[in-house]
DNA sequence: TTAGTACTACGAAAAGATTCGTATTATAAA
DNA sequence: TTTATAATACGAATCTTTTCGTAGTACTAA
């Protein structure tokens, strides 16, 4: 079904930074990703070749320097990521991963208090 | 930090399989899978077997048909799985996870009120 | 008892993801 | 201009996960 352009652990990382960052170089995105764990330049630079490769950035070759950009969107990625995952370790039940995630959360009581308002609206609807 | 023990993506099908249906044979787990996806038996009978070699199962084998047992708690495993895909997909924010799931299911108004009630003993805790 | 069926063990191929070395070229600085 | 630095391209090694064929053995029914 939906399954198909899934980024992998790596690519979502990557995508991550460009979302955050925008528009980045290959150096840009290795140094992001240098906080967390070692990698090196030429492993950056192949995995972003291949993630264009695979139209999951855009990217801009006009000066030496290439400028890639996410092409995929933010919500639609992480929506699909998140379908995928309740249906792979929740079995399809979304109330049971908001119940789990509630439950291990250190959510904030403004956070809550969106949650609760975001409950009120889907009832609303029903 | 946590990561070690994480199933594979397969192994995590099969887990689920074992959580629901308590011990089962490989042909027991293989006709389960079979449901969703075609699979060969030996392939399933290879993976059960390296799963029990890394310890996510347990194995009776008293008569010539093994029987395997999840070794791992479901509550556990689930809950690293989540706290994993929290950190890749929403920077750590389990109430941004919570809201966007909320969005996209279709909870019924038994599972809202549920939810709402686990916000509301959260939030006396606090 | 014999033939067919169902099971395990195991190695290895195939597929997917990640890592990196080397070659080449462009740019900048001396 | 020469040298050093910084990019890209690309192939290939490595690692992990998944898949399956083959061999051997136990069980069952005729």
């Amino acid at each position: 079904m939906s399954n198909k352009n899934k980024p992998t652990e790596t690519e979502l990382e990557i995508l991550q930074i460009l979302w955050q960052k925008g528009p980045s170089s290959v150096r840009d995105v290795n140094d992001a990703m240098s906080h967390d764990k070692e990698i090196g330049y030429t492993t950056t630079l192949k995995l972003m070749q291949i993630m264009n490769e695979k139209e999951l950035t855009d990217r801009d070759t006009a000066s030496r320097t290439h400028i890639y950009t996410a092409k995929v969107e933010e919500e639609k990625v992480k929506s699909g990521l998140l379908k995928n995952f309740i249906n792979s370790a929740y079995r399809g039940s979304a109330s049971s991963l908001v119940m789990q995630a509630l439950g291990q959360s250190n959510a904030s009581l403004e956070e809550l208090d969106q949650i609760k308002s975001l409950i009120q609206q889907i009832e609303d609807k029903k």
